[in-house]
DNA sequence: ACGTTAGGTCTACGTTGTACACTTGTCAAC
DNA sequence: GTTGACAAGTGTACAACGTAGACCTAACGT
């Protein structure tokens, strides 16, 4: 039974570190990932995650791949183009958005790992199916992925601490600093204090995201069609 | 002479301290920033810097602070209001572009810092006058600013290292692994390569994510005022 | 039966942020 | 003047981090 002693030999699977280092982050924030702490979790020595890993980076990179693998892209459609786009970028951040705080991470692993390359090549195939020129459809694209993973890695809260108490502390701390300014000066931050520290809904807040890249590229594609 | 007594008594002082932070962080990347080596530029202990920073977060929002200092907000004239959106946004990215490689500070300080509450302000001013609600100027206006912060951040090359050596290097090789992917799979990439791994033009690179931004933020306005 | 090797352990080093107790130079008030 | 308070810098110390390097050991191929 050489699948069983093998099993027993390797006590450490590198999927699995990544998995449960991604839900380490994701309920504790990206510093509580240690090698320490994860090597804890799976009884071992720290130093053991090193015959997996090359080094911490190597880890990070693993937990970029997790999320990355988790996106379904819908296959191409005969819908306009830029119905499709949407589609996609939508798919894309609903893979990243269970993990806000470590959403950065699959930045520089999408021209690296198949389901991010997947990605990157249907976005450029629907923006020179728009009518971008291949450069124009790669500055483009990098640009619209790029700001949707920020979009994920700064939702609201993804920041704050794990425990709800202390959220909850940290946005009425918020408020009220934003409250506290003199609304002569600034009326219209005092009036949208609310709206600035918490948007009134997390699905309208990546629903206007998304919006928002699709809006700015088919605005700048009139824009260069012009010229 | 009290002013030199004082002087002499206080050889450290926060804003030179922010000062020389940040010009290490450009110089070197944020991870270069570290008590012990700021206190050794300074001939101090490094205990001495918490007289002056609560502790290494406080320091980073100094940081961060002292870039948005450096805005140079455009006076409101007659003009359209997405002209004068674009000119703010533009003046926003003038004052972070200098420093890529920490520009993320300078988030969680726009409602803090008189300058960036100004730039807030000014930028919801704009989109009120364009139609948007003050709940939708202040969700349209945060995402905005942190897509451009980002695009700042993400400049490429930013996170590269320092010497120009290492720096080529590591973008040979990036270039190099795309184009390395077959072809037939991935045409657009490997067809973009050279784009994907580093722009033609920096200054055409940030004019796009302008573009992007003040076109998506048009794109959604005439949406939104149909329904 | 036996070397090879993959996977885990043990120990140790240098670096980080920072808590705590201390000295010292300066000024206000008596 | 003397004194007491206080702000600023020092010295020592600790826990946690990433990881280098030598070791052990159990399974495998031959």
């Amino acid at each position: 039974m050489a699948t069983i002693s093998k099993e027993t030999a390797r006590r450490l699977d590198p999927e699995k570190l990544a998995t449960s280092a991604l839900a380490l982050a994701d309920t504790e924030g990206l510093e509580a990932v240690t090698i320490r702490r994860l090597a804890q979790q799976h009884e071992v020595t720290p130093m053991a995650l090193y015959r997996h890993f090359s080094d911490k980076d190597d880890l990070l990179a693993a937990i970029g791949d997790r999320m990355l693998a988790d996106i379904a892209l819908p296959e191409p459609t005969d819908e306009r183009w830029d119905v499709q786009l949407r589609a996609i970028l939508t798919a894309f951040v609903a893979a990243l958005r269970p993990h806000p705080k470590v959403a950065q991470l699959a930045l520089f692993r999408i021209l690296v790992t198949e389901p991010g390359l997947a990605l990157a090549e249907r976005t450029m195939e629907l923006l020179i199916e728009a009518g971008f020129s291949v450069d124009d459809a790669a500055e483009v694209g990098r640009q619209s992925i790029c700001s949707l993973i920020t979009l994920v890695n700064m939702e609201p809260g993804s920041a704050e601490v794990t425990d709800p108490i202390g959220r909850e502390d940290a946005l009425r701390a918020k408020r009220a600093a934003l409250a506290a300014l003199p609304p002569r000066r600034y009326p219209l931050i005092t009036a949208a204090a609310d709206v600035l520290v918490c948007p009134t809904s997390t699905d309208a807040y990546y629903e206007l995201g998304i919006d928002l890249a699709v809006a700015g590229i088919c605005g700048i594609l009139t824009d260069r069609q012009q010229h």
